[in-house]
RNA sequence: GGGCGAAUACCAGAGUGGCCAAAUGGGGCAGACUGUAAAUCUGCUGUCUUACGACUUCGGUGGUUCGAAUCCAUCUUCGCCCA
């Protein structure tokens, strides 16, 4: 049986050239599983592995987007789904690395198959929440889909608003879309978390971000500051900048916030994952990590 | 030596007699999460308690008052001004 290794854990902890030494290992290519390294103009917010990086190893997913491209979770689940057969032709193994949580639960357990939304419907609800915001949201999705409006986080107008986008486009409640399932996949599945002691996490965080300025963060930035508004940019390291470059922060201020706003996301992956029992926890660049592999595969 | 001003929780900083364990921001901690997820959202942050609640706080001490972070006296420290 093939093998799937998921290599993931904070940001910042290491991951990169950990799951390059592994793939070296299992003969193995790389997927990466990152959010914002599919995009190709921002290679130094987003840390994507460098061109001697890619060379060792061929990355999958990285610098593949155009900034104003959408994409999705569930896109990456079905485009993982589809490369991972042409991969294991190759090699028994596939190293996925990265840590957006959401796609990488989406390659190991699936996701809801649901209407991708127009952009007409996307628009006009939005336009809708805009003009009456929340609480009319809230009543809509109530009469649209009653049972979801139940359970939904009602302060947090993104999944309300994305709940009625869905009802609309279904043409049915949301509700009845939900399986509560995960998919079966046709390959094994290991799940290696990487993590450090906190202090020392946040302290390569901290200096990571010093790094990134000297790379050239600055200039990346101002870069694609006029295309603010795109997703793609509401990042971490964009979004303190960008607040540079309006004179709401000054300098210090606006990398003091990089800093901490990538401390808190490191926070939220690791609760994020905390909650995953078939991970399992290592140091990064820990050689038993392929001792465990190995014997995990013997063990079935 | 004299005059004025300030002292509030981890930090900054409101509060100027009861509605104050004390606004707000920062920082910290914890959590939610199935299609924009590096997104979006939530809770806690004096002590004890699961909670109800109890207790101790607003530089120190003493007072006024039914009641004080808030008023008075005094002391300490810091800042500014005059010598």
């Amino acid at each position: 049986m093939n093998t799937l290794v998921v290599i993931t854990g904070p940001t910042g902890v290491g991951k990169t050239d950990t799951a390059i030494s592994i793939a070296q290992a299992l003969s193995a290519e790389i997927i990466s599983a990152d959010s914002r390294q599919l995009y190709h103009e921002i290679p130094v917010c987003t840390a994507a592995p460098t061109a001697e990086q890619q060379a060792l190893i061929p990355h999958h997913f990285v610098g593949t987007l155009n900034l104003d491209e959408y994409y999705s979770a569930a896109q990456f689940e079905s485009d993982v789904m589809q490369l991972l057969p042409r991969l294991f032709e190759r090699s028994p193994y596939a190293v996925m690395c990265g840590g957006s949580m959401l796609y990488i639960d989406a390659v190991c357990n699936g996701i809801d198959d649901i209407p991708t939304i127009s952009d007409e419907i996307r628009n006009q609800v939005y336009a809708e929440y805009e003009e009456h915001g929340l609480y009319y949201m809230l009543d809509r999705l109530k009469a649209l889909d009653p049972e979801h409006y139940e359970v939904v986080d009602k302060k947090n107008y993104k999944r309300v608003v994305h709940a009625v986008e869905i009802c609309l486009q279904a043409g049915q409640t949301y509700t009845s879309l939900r399986t509560n399932k995960s998919k079966e996949r046709p390959f094994r599945i290991i799940k290696i978390g990487l993590n450090l002691p906190r202090e020392q996490l946040f302290d390569r965080i901290n200096r990571r971000v010093d790094a990134m300025v000297e790379s050239g963060l600055l200039e990346e930035a101002r870069r694609v500051y006029p295309l603010r508004h795109l997703n793609s940019l509401n990042t971490v390291g964009f979004k303190e900048l960008f607040n540079y470059f309006d004179g709401t922060w000054d300098y210090d201020t606006a990398i003091a916030r990089i800093q901490k706003n990538t401390r808190v996301y490191a926070k939220k992956q690791l609760t994020w994952y905390a909650k995953d029992e078939s991970m399992q926890w290592f140091a990064p660049g820990d050689p038993q990590i392929l001792e465990y592999i190995k014997q995990t595969i013997q063990q079935e």
